[in-house]
DNA sequence: CCAAAAGTGTTCATCGTACACCCATGA
DNA sequence: TCATGGGTGTACGATGAACACTTTTGG
């Protein structure tokens, strides 16, 4: 047989949460070379034993301490340009984690440091994570038209205030909060009733938690611009 | 630095066409082991100097003789089993490919043949070749929906017929003619006017070219069957 | 003139949107 | 009882499905 290539594999994630209204990405500033003190995805190499999904949840929970029980993790692409790394060559699968608010980050191994940014007021970011971080942001939304990982943003309660909040701050609109009740609640399986919670202002708000359901039919759709004049 | 890993990582193409009024997926014939004999999808090993697309690009020429021209390719995801190769650790990216119907296929360097099967009556392939297959497959008939990649599963130009019978093939499903037309004929960009066919019997078909646009808005849904009762 | 294929017009149910209106709580 | 947030009912325009009907060719 002739010689196979080999080359280094790298997962990085996207790793989205919603805090202050605002989407918020995971960014570790990097505590060595190459890039050193620039602010990159979390992420890292393949380990030999591991599969990718393996090594992406090795990573996250390395690097955010998630683990599954609290966050979707769903594989994004992959990336390959030559050039990409100037460490040489290595081919990075992209992994999109969204989850509710959680603390503060930890820094891992190789960063000096970890913390969650605005999406609309991202750094420029090391390799090519910025096209990276722009394909997972642009997934999470689409994603939010036609399956239910909305409530991946949530805890595990949580109003119907708190569901359209994602909604309206990943796309930057604002709903009807009684037309977008009514989609979500005659969307079998998106939501189920969980209790009512009191102690607000106001009519206290029923509880929900995510139903079984991960597509929907039919999606909420976002008005995406039509092509121009 | 600590060492850094390294795997074989190889690009794996799901090429699908319409023939027959049925879609139909490559398929080689390993002409050495691991699973000499058995039916897999074409691909091979990327090399050191070549991004992950011109890995593709390179082995769509080598396997089907297509080039951009005349096909859609884009990723598709990637694959990476600690278990997936016999031979040892192989991390694969698939490649979705549609095109319009081509001619026989020529083997490659270490395929035996080639040859179109359909896709409801695919034998076993060696490797996880029937997952990424599933996987090509779903993602194909789904953004038939919203995008405008129908376009490029027929010629240059095409009637009316002719691109309703991508649906159908696809999908398994009748669509009624009068409104698919008006559908398509309303959604700007999707086609463009391109003369007019006689010949046939019945009365001749306008020709139609791809238009500009890449996405449908709104999109042309398929009745995904709703969750049992 | 008839069969076959392409395309138009019309009707009706359904869905999204906008918005008036009612409900339940804390201060 | 008022302000505040939560939720239902209703009217209207847009969209999709079903299908009668006209148009244009070949035999």
């Amino acid at each position: 047989m002739v010689e196979i290539p080999k080359l280094a594999v790298a997962v990085d994630l996207v790793v989205l949460t919603m805090a202050d209204g605002v989407l918020n990405l995971a960014i570790v500033d990097r505590g060595i070379p190459p890039f050193e003190d620039q602010p990159a995805l979390p992420g890292g190499f393949v380990l030999e034993g591991e599969s990718l999904d393996e090594a992406a949840l090795r990573e996250l929970k390395e690097e955010t301490g998630l683990d599954l029980e609290v966050a979707h993790l769903e594989q994004l692409a992959s990336f390959g340009a030559v050039d990409r790394d100037p460490r040489g060559r290595v081919v990075s699968v992209a992994y999109l984690v969204l989850a509710a608010e959680l603390g503060d980050l930890a820094a891992g191994s190789d960063a000096r440091g970890a913390r969650w940014c605005p999406v609309n007021d991202l750094p420029t970011l090391a390799f090519d994570h910025d096209s990276i971080a722009a394909v997972g942001l642009e997934r999470a939304k689409s994603k939010l038209e036609y399956t239910t990982i909305a409530t991946r943003f949530c805890p595990p309660q949580f109003t119907m205030s708190e569901l359209r909040s994602v909604y309206e701050a990943a796309w930057g609109v604002e709903l009807d909060p009684r037309n977008f009740s009514r989609k979500v609640l005659t969307s079998r399986g998106f939501v189920e009733d969980d209790g009512v919670r009191s102690g607000g202002r106001g009519r206290p708000a029923t509880l929900y938690r995510a139903g079984d359901a991960t597509s929907l039919h039919p999606p909420i759709m976002r008005d995406t611009a039509p092509d121009a004049p």
